[in-house]
DNA sequence: AATGAAACGGAACGTCGTTCCGATTACGAC
DNA sequence: GTCGTAATCGGAACGACGTTCCGTTTCATT
């Protein structure tokens, strides 16, 4: 098992000089229009932006998915080891559940459009999609099994569809001022809970 | 209160007959297009299948959301009007909301893609969204209020909110047999439940 | 300096929704 | 029947997108 999914060497030390530098280059102007004109911003934009040729982007990041998923790496990687610590730290598992949850939310919602980049597994956001699965999935499942065997939640919902209904309820969450998304996930982890 | 966006005259007597017939077939062609490769098919898959050129499309349906609605108006429609049949005849008012729910989202999911089209609130979709919310946000206040009125369900979440949260939940539903949106769906709605 | 490989940039491709416009057709007036 | 005209038609053309291609430039090595 190689480093799994290192987007063409993300920091692997290559050779040259300039193309660690445009890497670098591409990677910070990404974070920047991301965060003015959401996750969908045109490839030539970021190119733009960094001052590069579009073809230099395809030939570090193979595909737009890869370029977002370099650019939230640390985010994702962030949020997957959260979760161990709040379970480790949390008065009880639903508690930490809950507070991994508004971390995960959080992160969805803040970046505009990665909600609706996530879901929609056309040809474009596949690698996207299942990079968040591989890193976020197993904590996941270890916070609702946690719960579970502690008897706060259902044990009847596994952690691939609780994490899509959570995605899922974040899309739109920051075009629309009428949409609160915290809310209904809190709803929806509300029904989670142990009729008894 | 008019026959409100009747898409370019849907139904109205158009003068020409070629016309007529034209716009039949779009709406035919349209139908079996959607069900067959989903509701992001290509407008000229749906031009071809009809026998026609993407100009004709144009004329009839100002946007491709437009033809959209046009095709599944009718669904829309009865889906809207069985809210007050279910509440009129359900044992309680909760018994009927959820009953409701449930017609909302086997249309939505059994419609490839439609519940994809809908949130995407990009310059494409924007029509389709408005008609839904248009025809069916009266009828879910009404189920809702009326299950809050009886004490069954917390009366702090709004109709457009919920509508969103269900037909973000149906995003996908078709297209990933591990997920499933009617279950999703069902733990929002027992997350509405009043505590008492 | 010379050289070969790696990296560059932006033109070009295929797809999409949509617009445009010259050709065609239906229908009322004669 | 025929003719004029306005509505309708079809598909080429446009602009935006993600992605690929390839002639040119730049770096590291000698």
């Amino acid at each position: 098992m190689n480093d799994s999914g290192q987007s063409s060497g993300s920091s692997a030390r290559s050779k040259r000089k300039d193309a660690r530098r445009n890497q670098q280059a591409l990677l910070d102007a990404a974070a920047e229009v991301f965060v003015s004109s959401g996750v969908d911003a045109p490839v030539r934009d970021i190119a733009a932006k960094a001052g590069v040729g579009t073809g230099t982007i395809y030939r570090h990041f193979p595909t737009r998915a890869d370029l977002v998923i370099a650019v939230y790496r640390h985010q994702v990687d962030a949020c997957a080891e959260a979760g161990p610590a709040l379970l480790a730290a949390g008065p009880t598992p639903h508690a930490a559940l809950v507070r991994w949850v508004d971390l995960f939310v959080d992160f969805l919602v803040t970046k505009h459009g990665l909600a609706t980049a996530m879901q929609g597994d056309s040809t474009c956001f596949g690698p996207l999609h299942t990079y968040f699965l591989d890193r976020l999935l197993p904590v996941c499942t270890q916070l609702l099994d946690a719960a579970a065997d502690s008897g706060e939640i259902r044990s009847d919902l596994d952690a691939y569809q609780f994490m899509r209904g959570i995605g899922n309820l974040c899309v739109g969450a920051d075009t629309d001022p009428r949409y609160d998304a915290r809310r209904l996930v809190a709803l929806l982890v509300a029904g989670l809970r142990q009729p008894h």
